[in-house]
DNA sequence: GTAACGCTGTGATAAAATTCACAACGGCTA
DNA sequence: TAGCCGTTGTGAATTTTATCACAGCGTTAC
């Protein structure tokens, strides 16, 4: 079993290989690697000895060969995702995502005020949030994404584990609780901004 | 020193205190706070120990006198940061931080695109570029947020310390580098959403 | 009074993540 | 051929983070 934090790092890996390959390049070395990715070249080999990757001492390691054991490891199939709370930031998450990750579509988008449903956002289509559980469903929709206000977070969280999402992400500033079984990652911005301005103070 | 893990926490916490005083609740205990937290009862008190607090074990914690512990731990002065790429994304963080942290407020905004510069936009006046440094110097921002397209990051980053900017939160999907003694955080929400999708597939 | 309870504070321990450090290897030079 | 160089692969060591487990204390029950 990879761990979580080698996972993040595998994606990233992913998307660097993807801008390599479109600039010919043909092999990297560790260390290489670590600069783009922000890291140090034994993480680099530990993950990538962790995903089985194997790379020669004289040149490196093989991009594409990199690439097709990442895309092996990460990203099986397309899943789809529902957003609820179409707001600035799901608006904005809205815009953003179609297209851009092998791994995640956005199929469906979910608000309470009904000034925001029944229409076509960014190419994606807007229901009022009782029809959750029916397009889920319906669509076969595996991830949920929360962008509604923090006291609505955890009720939003609770529809969408009854209506079969295996997976949540919840940017609402405030922790969800979910079963045993379901995967939830929350990102809180307001945290980050804190973090910021605390490490920012002193030299670290 | 504490650790940024804990950090992370005693801002979460504070968040909390804040929610408990207003419903004049005076006392938690850590397997309260830990519940809140999507923690431990053991987390919180070693959390709680390095902070330097101490609770009473028939009561717990006392939540005003958490509260201020943390507002000295985590520092109560106000530090002004500026954003760069008023995009989707970039418009969504205007409009929700302004009066949100006590840690942080957003003083200025810049965009390459004038259509989008000399205005105001959820109270904050919108810059040309070309001007970072200027205002950046002439207000003493210390922060800065990126969130334009991830070619631009860089640049923007470089600007931004060159201007005298001490911490950067970067939106951008790329990782950015910086000299030592400048803070960058790094927020990557595709690489969230695809570590989601990657761990919802399987019971974990 | 004293026994029983539930919580704190914390040393000890465990688990997770990262870094060290070096043998082994391939290729280059002469 | 032999010697050198720079890199990989990886066990071991280190550092960081989280959990365990329990002594000690204030409160309550009787
Ligand atoms: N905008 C940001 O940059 C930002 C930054 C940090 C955190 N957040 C968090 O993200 C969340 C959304 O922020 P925002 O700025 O987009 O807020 P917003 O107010 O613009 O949008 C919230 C949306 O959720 C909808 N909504 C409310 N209750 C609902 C319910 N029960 N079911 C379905 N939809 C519901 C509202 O109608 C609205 O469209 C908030 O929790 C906020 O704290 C946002
Ligand atoms: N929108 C999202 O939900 C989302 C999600 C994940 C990542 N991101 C990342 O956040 C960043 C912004 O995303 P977005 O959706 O807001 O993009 P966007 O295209 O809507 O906005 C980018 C803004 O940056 C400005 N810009 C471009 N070059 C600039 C420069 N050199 N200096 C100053 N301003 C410049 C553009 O004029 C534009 O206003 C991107 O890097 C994107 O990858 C966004």
């Amino acid at each position: 079993m990879i761990s979580a934090k080698t996972i993040e790092r595998l994606f990233l890996y992913r998307r660097l290989m993807t801008d390599l390959i479109k600039r010919d390049t043909r092999f990297v070395f560790s260390h290489e690697l670590a600069n783009m990715s922000q890291s140090s070249p034994a993480q680099v080999r530990r993950d990538l000895m962790t995903a089985g990757i194997t790379g020669s001492s004289s040149r490196g390691y093989d991009v594409v060969n990199l690439k097709s054991r990442f895309d092996e490891i990460l990203h099986s199939s397309v899943q789809k995702a529902a957003l609820v709370g179409i707001g600035n930031l799901g608006r904005a998450i809205l815009s953003y995502f179609p297209h851009r990750s092998p791994a995640v579509e956005i199929v469906a988008a979910f608000d309470s005020d009904s000034s925001k449903t029944d229409r076509i956002i960014h190419g994606i289509r807007t229901y009022a949030v009782d029809n959750l559980d029916q397009v889920v469903h319906q669509t076969d929709v595996s991830l949920g994404i929360i962008t509604t206000p923090k006291d609505a977070a955890q009720t939003t969280a609770d529809s969408m584990i009854v209506a079969g999402i295996r997976g949540i992400l919840n940017f609402a500033p405030v922790p969800v609780r979910v079963p045993a079984g379901i995967f939830i990652e929350s990102l809180d911005l307001t945290t980050s901004l804190e973090k910021l301005a605390y490490f920012s103070r002193r030299p670290h």
